[in-house]
DNA sequence: CTGAAAGCGCTTACAG
DNA sequence: CTGAAAGCGCTTACAG
């Protein structure tokens, strides 16, 4: 009756059997629990390797009723920020014995909760996010009510968890008091989409250009998508409603290089006719031609605190919900100082 | 005695006692199976959302013998290309209801080995794999030997495995070809470790620049990391070496950052005193300054093809080692026609 | 169309 | 130090 269809697995069973031992004893070997006879332990590995036996750490982790997995769900690991982000949580998570369960919403709402569903349904232990632009409190609090989490980089409206991000109005600040210390009176705000990082950024950019007096009018604040593309967009949009400001601060540094290439494409060159500055730093920005002026948002460390807030709040659900915010800082670099050379001619 | 210490989880067991039904029946359910009465179903829903039931795929999976999750282990997803290629799978991935389980080997051998134990541990139902510069064959047959995989941009040597990758020799006539045209007679080689994809891709520079009459010297074929810094350390090294060649071209768009920066840093601009051409044709690489040259190797294509395949094999194991080969083409760019204005100068 | 029973591969008290 | 039994949350034949 019994005839073999799969070839079957060899189990904890299978190896019990071909050390003389227990399946409690193979299990104890397997955890390097110290209570088991050296010479049981040496039988036992002889037989894990004799019969390729694997272990199975999911059907083990079914009854400890933990995954040793955590789901990361960023929007597109090919922003230079979120892949940063990543390979910081990754090493943060590996070293702690945690796998990474991976997802990208490519910014869209449904499909982020789509695949929040899919991750929270191979039962992760706790789950990293990144908002999409558009998720809403009542999203998480569906799907993440019962699983411990931790937002990154954007936090959601009324939506009380763990959030790690940078500070982006000191950040916007200190872009805007650079511009306006050089002496740029007419600034605008390029790409990048509505969020919480993108008002916090312009309120920031406004106040420190403020003390010179300096304003950011309406027109001159262009949403787009986070992308070169957008960058692109966003300049050609501003072309069209009036003339070229002497400043430009970007939304972020991969914006930056969409607006430096529509720019040599109309003729202006930036660091020249017009400054060029922006978020984020990516290791590129600075090795770009001109090396870009940009505020650093510093994502490893970003994805290294939310690994550990993450792994903390697996340990003791109950914790208060924490804002880690961290200091960014400007590093100026020659596409913000026009003036100077301008001045120098 | 049964105190209860865990705020029990919900189980499909409460779901059918709390509807009136069998375990069975509510298995069904969930499953969307179509022999289940209509009145049954929607009572059965209506205690899922009342308790806040969510199902355990894992438990499920436990018991069907798949786990409808796939493991990506590349280098490092700092690099566009694997950026790139790493989204591209998910989609395919996804697409087909499989999670994505993804670990970084940074191109460790010891790393990768560990990380494949890992994934292999948590029972995925198979593995895409870009191998470590130093991974070889004994490696891969030791852990992947049982579980389905396919290998994507590096192939190793005498591991008869499916393999996507794009044509490197190819890629790499197609460059030296348009450089020899172009009238280039001294050209280096920099950047990137040693790896098939480099063999290749060095073989077939040769082999375009032959009928040219132009050889690459080995002084003037230098290796490093696939890094930014990795085409700094290059470019230096070749200044140290002799004279400036002609024409550099660099193991990878992301090198051509480093080597087009650490020229600048010499006083020598990329493009116009030096011709600059290299591979991957990253999405940036237009935009760049001078716009570069670039052999594009379609990573996008390369992970959505490495995932068909594999899903393939999950369902039919035995099938034959497939090798899929992708062809290059090549974008010439402002970076590779210094001649050109040196002559109309 | 629905229910009772066995089993996926582990770990965890509990005895001995 | 080791073994027999129960159980993690599902699915899968098999009866009815």
């Amino acid at each position: 009756m019994a005839v073999d269809r799969a070839p079957k697995r060899v189990t904890i069973l299978d190896v019990a059997a071909a050390s003389g031992v227990s399946r409690a004893t193979v299990s104890l070997v397997l955890r390097d629990e110290p209570r088991v006879a050296e010479g049981t332990r040496q039988r036992v590995h002889e037989a894990i390797e004799r019969l390729g036996y694997v272990y199975d750490r999911r059907a083990a982790n079914m009854r400890t009723q933990r995954s040793m997995t955590v789901g990361l769900v960023v929007t597109d690991v090919r922003n230079p920020f979120f892949a940063e982000l990543t390979m910081a949580v990754e090493k943060a998570l590996e070293a702690r014995g945690y796998s990474m369960l991976q997802a990208y919403s490519l910014d869209e709402r449904e499909r982020e909760a789509r695949l929040l569903g899919v991750v929270i349904e191979q039962r992760v232990d706790g789950v990293i996010l990144l908002p999409s632009t558009d998720t809403e409190a009542m999203d998480l609090q569906r799907r993440l009510s019962a699983v411990p989490h931790v937002l990154i980089a954007r936090s959601v409206a009324d939506h009380d968890a763990d959030y790690v991000g940078v500070d982006n109005v000191r950040a916007g600040r200190l872009l805007g008091k650079h511009l306006g210390d050089e002496g740029y009176r007419d600034v605008a705000f390029l790409g990048g989409p509505r969020s919480t990082a993108r008002g916090d950024r312009l309120r920031g950019l406004r106040s420190g250009l403020a003390r010179h007096g300096v304003k950011i009018d309406a027109k001159r604040n262009i949403q787009t998508g986070a992308s070169r593309v957008g960058g692109i967009q966003a300049l050609e949009a501003l072309l069209e409603t009036g003339a070229l400001p002497d400043a430009i601060a970007c939304y972020s540094d991969i914006v930056a290089i969409g607006v430096a290439s529509a720019l040599r494409a109309a003729g202006i060159e930036p660091g020249r006719d017009v400054a060029v500055g922006s978020f984020d730093d990516n290791p590129g920005s600075s090795l770009q031609h001109p090396a870009l002026t940009s505020v650093a948002t510093y994502p490893e460390r970003v994805g290294a605190e939310a690994a550990r807030l993450l792994i903390e709040r697996i340990d003791a659900p109950d914790l208060e919900a924490r804002r880690v915010i961290l200091a960014p800082t400007l590093s100026v670099r020659a596409s913000s100082t026009t003036l100077e050379r301008r001045q120098a001619a």
